[in-house]
DNA sequence: TGTGTAAGTATACGGCGTAAATATACGACA
DNA sequence: TGTCGTATATTTACGCCGTATACTTACACA
């Protein structure tokens, strides 16, 4: 793949002269990688909505059929922005070392998947949504690779901690039902008017009937506070704690 | 009750009078609740994306911009889905006694809410994703009301288990994270193609490269078969445990 | 019985996803 | 060097979508 790279460089850098300038980029310069890149900059920049063929094309300076080569439609690219995440979420748990710090190699593992799937979704909110829609619809074989690997991994740390089959899937789902539950709820916005000053009617309080919601209204501006990558910590304990305990 | 509706209607009010079924000529035909019903009706059975204004207008014999009276926009119309949808959670809650088991009230509260979330989840799957996209896109305020009313009844049941502010608002989170994520992660298709016989092939584990998915490959028959509301009460049993305890 | 108003319709516009046919730049090979 | 097959991108077109705007019609009430 880099090889076709070098290539199609070393060919734009004008090994036929009598190529107009405006025709040298026009073949090659798409490839699947770019197209989710462009993809994801522009959900990251616009939100999800924004996000057509057609749009995307014009980022990319071609029209939106173009696209098709390289993800078999919408639906397609949105799986596709799914993968991205993934492979995202590969190279920074390629790149972290790993505390190895004094609880079982297996928790530390799993603590490490959370931690870093939760600082790729706070590198791409409005992607979030993504997980919960696009990948929990398509039917567990036919995810993206990348999505595999990382159910593969967790797994595998699971079955490290001595599971029996039952005890993994149960593990398993309570890991990934709070990973998205938690990523899900706390990476989007809970403030109403940004630049309202009061905190109050910043988070438009002022909507709320007072009788019928007395301790919401008493408590909203604590929740707007997040529980950070803490919370989700604490809770993944919790959970894995309770699901990992042999009767 | 027509009467009431009348002088609504008199006094000016945005209010949406619902005619009796007598009535029904060309106009009276439509009601906000008769619009929301018929489009979780839709939605139950042809899935979100076959939902459109159109479609929705022609099943109620309406065209498509007399919906606009009744919810505002397409983005109005989801919203007035997930309203649907706790409405729905509201009579399930009023309609069961609570069973008044060994446990505190505020605990058995907590359970009986998520269970009966669930249980609504249970009924409309395809609406699901509604929760962590319409629902949670929009900011605490804005939310409808029939949402609101549910935190403030979980932030009560909280507040009832002697909770300060800062730890009723990690057990809320905490309760809100594990419930969607559950609900979204168990409430969908895990089968690749129901009608082949074989539980392998059925689940499409043909498609998965064996030797970098070894753990996946093997334990994904398990993986299909679902934690239920067993699997619910007992994460959230762990996660009330981890989030209420005192330092 | 007339009249004001709410309920529903008609029409139109621009954007969307994408199927199908078409044009074109490039690599390979003569 | 020329030409040819093919991968690559464009063009065109269709039907559906959400919805702004202007209109018609049925009803409540005087």
């Amino acid at each position: 793949m880099a090889k076709e790279e070098a290539k199609e460089r070393a060919r734009g850098t004008g090994s036929t002269p009598a190529r107009r300038a405006s025709d040298r980029g026009r073949y090659g310069r798409l490839s699947r990688e770019r197209v989710l890149a462009s993809a994801l900059a522009l959900v990251d920049r616009e939100g999800l909505s924004a996000l057509s063929m057609r749009k995307l094309g014009a980022e990319l300076g071609v029209e939106a059929m173009a696209l098709y080569r390289y993800a078999e439609g919408k639906d397609g690219l949105l799986d596709g922005l799914v993968e991205a995440l993934y492979l995202e979420l590969e190279e920074r748990l390629a790149a972290e070392p790993g505390p190895g710090d004094g609880r079982p190699a297996w928790r530390g593992g799993l603590h490490r998947i959370a931690r870093a799937t939760y600082d790729v979704c706070l590198t791409h909110p409005q992607a979030v949504p993504l997980l919960t829609t696009r990948m929990l619809a398509v039917p567990l074989a036919q995810r993206p690779l990348a999505v595999l690997k990382d159910h593969e991994r967790v797994l595998a740390l699971l079955r490290d901690a001595g599971l029996d089959e039952t005890r993994t899937c149960a593990a398993f789902r309570a890991f990934t039902a709070w990973l998205l539950g938690y990523v899900s709820t706390e990476l989007r916005p809970m403030v109403d008017n940004a630049d309202e000053p009061d905190p109050a009617f910043r988070l438009g309080l002022h909507r709320m009937p007072p009788q019928e919601l007395p301790t919401l209204r008493e408590i909203a501006p604590a929740l707007a506070t997040q529980g950070g990558p803490e919370g989700l910590a604490v809770g993944l304990d919790a959970l894995l704690d309770r699901f990992t305990e042999s009767d």
